[in-house]
DNA sequence: TGGCGGTATGTGAACGAACACATTGCCAGT
DNA sequence: ACTGGCAATGTGTTCGTTCACATACCGCCA
């Protein structure tokens, strides 16, 4: 005689909630959903019934039958830098908050194939929307040239008016680290810009330039970096000796300490020698010696931010976020000769 | 007359394949699962529908029927550090590589409620296993008092035969780094502790403790911090002036970087007046004025060990992962008096 | 008192794939 | 020629939920 008894291995399903409460299972869906065509007494029956057996909905046959995942994806590359992981954190707490979950897919080499990769494995994951926090320009360039992505958000710098990105003004930061350095009276400012392909580097490199040029005071040739400390290590090295500047802007606070470095290792004070000034003002900064002046960028905003774009659209409150100068003991006075 | 083409809107299915290819919906099944009994030239044809039809397998449908949803969970807090990020960063990377997905849930505070609503969020998103790194004593007590928990690995520090957890050996560190400052001639090293309550910091305190002791050395009461540069550079202003020590032990870089900060501003010179060492060895943390003198572990690697644990179960080979001493320019012998 | 409108609840089918099982085709052995 | 056996492929059912629709119940008015 078998005993007419649910298996203990299968988790309670809705049918199950409903014999309990005395309900059909429609009922249960319908207190799933909070229907309004439910009296409260029955309501409270299925939610206890639910409760009693620890009744959990099934993700799996919902996502089939609305064909809907509750899921975005995240396309990022070099997650492990600050910035990025900050600005995912705060992606997934948002995500969260509204019943969704988040999936990463980071790349390691910025070619196609690996974009490509990567988004379709963030396809195949059922993701509904994606944000896209890889700024190279190759990568919007693969996108570009993909079928069927689902909706997305890009995070990128400049003005193309597209309106599924998000933008900080890059540009305007650099402006306003450079004019700083010349405020102070630097007439020779060198740039230690970011890779190659980078949005954020161009952009920068480009608010560096304009704000010379307006001034119309002379521009050295940037330095193309990797956003190491070792790179800007490196690179402080060879320039500093050189005597060209009088002041180094670098397109992140990583490079900037590699130049302080750099800078005391040749017996440089800082900032009565050189200035340094960095970007992004990651925690350590205001600790690195002397404390560097650097820009601000606010990532946790910008990852509401994303994922608020992504889930109700660009509204007429969208603007754009804009980094600003935090001025610490790195940048001083030009020496006079 | 009604066409009969597949509405444009739905995306294909097992049967659409099945159509095209001229076989049943099984035989494109058995070509997703990989089936022995298939001839090739069948497989082929079946293969060459999918691709004609941009054919995609719905997650959601399979997991539904074989109740496998291929994601697991991480359960993080501040993921923003260069560690754990890291760590995520090759869980996700190893986890795709098998084909699962990956969702994190971060916690902000530690408290019994945070710890489980977030394991909550990860379960309701059905995850297969979980991995924990959010290494607070106090999130292990809230886990065993949990009931229904997926498969788990918990990355700890210590030895308590748990076979779930995978270790790194925290206290051999910074047994390392002590020894290190006393074969220098240090005779009173202070300790600054990373918070109460945090598996790591308790077992790197114990580390230099026990080293000490050892040695017959006097030790001197730690202060326990919170990890933050702000922390150590607020601990140096005070201590360093009270001369009590003659070398810094700092249970993580951001810390040591905080201790840097003070000695300069106090006028002291690292290494010839007091010595500095950290522990982490984040990337930046050779190019810290001095460079530092650290701990390195291998962040990455943990990263991979867990996610091979949790699906392959622990196995003879599993071995606990040593960090190791990097010697660099933060540390040097002790000043005469 | 019969029918009407509305509210509350129930029933059948579908989503897309996997599994158990059924069927077909073909060849060898008797 | 018939049958057994195996390889290759097809059919029915199920997973847990939602949706469209059907039905039961109630009070109220003509």
């Amino acid at each position: 005689m078998s005993s007419p008894e649910v298996p203990r291995t299968r988790a309670p399903n809705m049918r199950d909630v409903a014999r309990l409460a005395g309900v059909s299972y429609q009922t249960v869906s319908r207190v799933l959903n909070n229907s309004e065509a439910l009296r409260d007494e029955t309501r409270e029956r299925v939610l206890a019934a639910m409760e009693e057996l620890h009744y959990r909905p099934n993700r799996a046959a919902r996502a089939l039958k609305t064909s809907r995942s509750r899921a975005i994806g995240v396309l990022a590359s070099i997650r492990s830098a600050y910035g990025p992981a900050l600005t995912i954190e705060a992606i997934e707490a948002a995500a969260m908050a509204r019943g969704f979950s988040v999936t990463t897919a980071h790349i390691t080499r910025i070619d196609e194939q690996s974009v490509a990769e990567a988004i379709e494995r963030l396809i195949d994951q059922d993701v509904e929307g994606l944000v896209v926090i890889a700024p190279q320009q190759r990568v919007f360039e693969t996108l570009a040239r993909l079928a069927e992505l689902p909706p997305m958000v890009t995070l990128r710098s400049g003005l193309d008016g597209d309106p599924r990105a998000l933008w900080v003004d890059q540009a305007a930061g650099a402006r306003a680290a450079t004019a700083h350095l010349v405020e102070l009276g630097h007439q020779y400012i060198r740039h230690l810009a970011g890779p190659q392909d980078w949005i954020e580097a161009d952009a920068r490199m480009q608010g560096y330039l304009l704000e010379l040029s307006d001034r119309e005071l002379p521009t050295l040739p940037p330095i193309r970096g990797d956003w190491t400390a070792e790179f800007g290590y490196q690179a402080g090295l060879q320039l500093i000796p050189a005597n060209e500047a009088t002041a180094y802007f670098c397109s992140n606070d990583e490079m900037a300490l590699g130049v302080l470095h750099a800078a005391h290792q040749l017996g440089l004070r800082v900032p009565q020698d050189i200035s340094v000034v960095g970007f992004d003002d990651v925690p350590a900064a205001q600790h690195y010696w002397p404390p560097l002046t650097t820009v601000r960028q606010d990532f946790a905003e910008l990852g509401r931010r994303c994922v608020q774009m992504l889930m109700d659209g660009r509204d007429d409150t969208t603007t754009d976020i804009e980094p600003h100068l935090v001025v610490r003991g790195s940048s001083g006075p030009v020496r006079r000769f």
